[in-house]
DNA sequence: CGGATTTATTCATCACCGTTGAAATGCTAC
DNA sequence: GTAGCATTTCAACGGTGATGAATAAATCCG
């Protein structure tokens, strides 16, 4: 019962570099980067296991070709950042509880952050995308004295939720809804992005701060 | 040249466990678990690799009982607990930033918080800790209406600070002082504590809010 | 003291892992 | 058609964690 496929290329032109990766980022992101083999994934690709290495060089490259089509999640932020300044922490917390759930991004987006937190040179990467994506762009936004800092404490609560709901899932928040999340979060949220002497005024906006204002 | 040592056991009474906990952590905290081999381990010890499998099981064994004798992180928040309710934040604030950053003790959480993200059995554990002696502990301290769902918000802007300054090393956040980490980190936090509905009083902390316990 | 038992240690080996080089085969361009 | 390129398998390598058997010291017990 010798059903070793003859040596060479195969006849017609199956698109075996597709079901290859098909199959790694299916299984990446059920069992994650150590657990899965590349062994088990060309055999269930029916292929031999130096095909991977052809395609892809080596397993990290592997892992990093199935997980690249990911959404972007700057624009979250870019959308959130349009609309009226004194609702904008709902909105990121709209929009970030949107990517995470969603069924395809979500658990992409969990896979790459939790390799980029074990693999140095994976989460070099996330970190500077993070900086110059997010943490910049607030701070140009809200302009003032130390926007850069305040930036950072708002960066902290929204990592914060991602890493407590979605990646160690804690009780209650990874039950909350988003209505919860945002009533609950929403206020802390907006108050970081105030200056840290201010006193909030009920009832509205800190005042003298149009959001075009200067840098920080 | 054969250097071999005899086969049976040493005399006198070595306490090689020791050594190779001793080795293992100092390796596991400098390079990550799945950089260290068993084999570098038992070389550096000088020690036969299978000795490491009689006396810890297994690699997963010895990663344990080498980070075993951290701190407990609940100590930090008893102690926060005791003192004027209006700055419990900031002592929060100042006892996370001070254990995370013992030269001893950070590094050792920062290792277990890194296998605990990407390991689900360990992190179960983690998950199971921190909700029973972080999260529900505030929230009886609190009280109120929705103290559960108010502790984890309390609990996200610290779990975030730990993750943005001390996993991933993002800025600024990882380079601001402890004074700025609290002038800045410490309003939200306060305003996390509250309930939802209501607006900071500038001065006091929340004035009697009306008994109706309602669940959320 | 001396034999039996427990504890500590090495050796040899296993199955599996990711990577690599060589060979074989089909496809495409001239 | 045939030369070259893309795809595919095969065979092997060194490294990994785990395990069972052999051996020697320490300890217990009479």
């Amino acid at each position: 019962m010798n059903k070793s496929a003859p040596r060479g290329r195969r006849p017609g032109s199956p698109d075996t570099r597709a079901v290859i990766l098909d199959i790694a980022r299916r299984r990446f992101l059920a069992e994650g980067y150590h657990a899965v083999t590349l062994r088990s994934i060309a055999a269930e690709a029916g292929v031999d296991l130096a095909l991977i290495s052809y395609f892809f060089g080596s397993k990290k490259g592997l892992f990093g070709a199935a997980l690249a089509l990911a959404v972007n999640p700057a624009e979250v932020l870019a959308e959130a950042l349009k609309g009226d300044p004194a609702t904008f922490p709902q909105r990121v917390l709209r929009g970030v509880l949107a990517v995470w759930e969603d069924p395809v991004a979500g658990p992409t987006l969990i896979a790459m952050l939790r390799n980029a937190i074990q693999e140095p040179a994976f989460g070099a990467l996330v970190k500077e995308v993070v900086e110059r994506e997010i943490v910049d762009r607030v701070a140009a936004w809200l302009g003032g004295a130390a926007a850069r800092k305040r930036a950072a404490a708002f960066g902290v609560q929204i990592g914060g939720l991602i890493v407590t709901r979605y990646l160690l899932r804690l009780e209650p928040i990874a039950s909350m809804t988003p209505d919860e999340i945002v009533r609950h979060l929403g206020p802390g949220l907006r108050r970081a992005l105030q200056e840290p002497g201010q006193r909030q005024e009920p009832g509205q906006r800190p005042a003298g701060r149009p959001p075009g204002g200067d840098r920080s």
